[in-house]
DNA sequence: CAGCTCTATGACCATTCGGTGACATTCGTC
DNA sequence: GACGAATGTCACCGAATGGTCATAGAGCTG
């Protein structure tokens, strides 16, 4: 990212999954921010008494202390940093906890990386520290081979006139693959972009909506154009023909 | 009018008491907010006449133009800046008063400096989730297919010429999904909007408004063609039939 | 305080979507 | 060209979601 202006896009994870933390701070990478982690409570105050960052991404449940109590604890001692809380329940109650000890904002697990970095994004946008936002903008519209699809109303125009209705996995995988288009993406990419950490279909899940995409925007879907098959690997968006 | 500042963060505060408002200002120069004040309605248009600014708060007892007039006012001149009234009086029609002036939330003095700031950062969350709206000017009187409804009386006219009273709720839910016409609206986000960001019934009560409004305003409510159902996500708007 | 309206919830049923397996087909490799 | 592995394609099933109604509770009004 080219406003890496200081340390200002720097991200503090504080997660005590490994598995979790570890794709959440390859993904905040990707996206061109700095990242730090710790994995309890006491590292997570102790780093950020001694450093500064843009955000902080917190679990509630840590192992010692608390999210929640991080998260107090950050705002007695005058750190307005903004706290961005991940938690496995879906109560919403949590959510009122997590707003009232101090945070910015609240994401329940699992949840869809495209969706935690559309947050992360929102949140930095608002505290202004953040304004390139355009780099990786998320395209409401995407135009292909005569094809439209809106991806806020999960709706599109074939190529021959059609309206079709996507379903909200079809939206979300049409939307990685354009958003890397011209790029190969692997089946396990897709499935942990639009699925998640913790749940994992098959990978012939995948191909099924590939399949249907193209039976969709494909003007010949058994020589599709756009969707690509790199064999071996995974899928390929092209928003030109053949090129 | 092109302000150097980014508007993402600036708040106006509209306060004639001098001590309300400087607790209120340093608190949100503390969240990291840029702030402007105004001590009267006409200084306060003539503010927004000339800048942006992310929210406004607004007081609804004003020396010269009151607050929901200062409010109806910004709407009418196109200026669907968020709007966060504070009112002396508890009374819960007031709320209803100031939502039909066009606010966004309502917050009766004397109130924790804590649940102020709480709502506003809820407001500026929904704001920048929405803020890729089609930008569909906050109208008083909706029209779509044959119907009319009037926000501020929360009165309508059915296709058929049936006279329809919608109760505040109806009214609301109505209100958000219109300002997002085409756009998908998730359950979670009615609720915030409409019920606030405290307060959870469940996601049932959403599906039992819509069948409301679609008993009102469809001529099929079983293939309703304005209240479209998004499939695991939440509802569509369509003010025109399928284009 | 009795009656009304409005809101919220639970139950039941209809529907949709997502995920999987079976089989056909294609690709890469030997 | 033949073989094995990966992918294309299809049809089906279960689970989750939504539609709808009935009813309970909350709040207002007279």
């Amino acid at each position: 990212m080219s406003t890496t202006a200081e340390g200002a896009s720097r991200v503090l994870v504080v997660e005590d999954d490994p598995h979790l933390a570890a794709g959440v701070m390859e993904n905040l990478r990707a996206e061109g921010y700095e990242v730090a982690a710790a994995g309890d409570g006491e590292q997570a105050l102790e780093w950020l008494r001694a450093n500064r960052c843009a955000l902080v991404v917190l679990d509630v449940m840590l192992p010692g202390v608390d999210g929640l109590a991080v998260c107090r604890t950050m705002r007695d001692e005058g750190n307005s940093t903004p706290v961005l809380f991940l938690t496995a329940r879906g109560d919403p109650a949590d959510r009122v906890r997590g707003l009232e000890a101090g945070g910015d904002d609240y994401l329940s697990k699992p949840f869809h990386l495209q969706e935690f970095l559309l947050r992360v994004r929102a949140i930095l946008r608002r505290w202004d520290w953040y304004r390139s936002a355009s780099a990786t903008a998320a395209t409401a519209v995407l135009r292909f081979g005569g094809n439209e699809v809106d991806f806020r109303a999960f709706r599109a125009r074939a190529w021959n006139g059609e309206a079709q209705e996507l379903t909200e996995k079809e939206a979300m995988i049409l939307k990685v693959l354009a958003e890397h288009a011209g790029e190969i993406v692997s089946r396990e990419d897709l499935l942990e972009r639009v699925w998640g950490y913790d749940v994992f279909p098959s990978t012939r899940t995948v191909d099924n909506f590939i399949l249907r995409l193209r039976k969709r925007f494909e003007r010949d879907p058994a020589n599709p154009r756009h969707f690509l098959t790199v064999w071996g690997v995974g899928y390929r968006f092209l928003a030109e023909g053949e090129p």
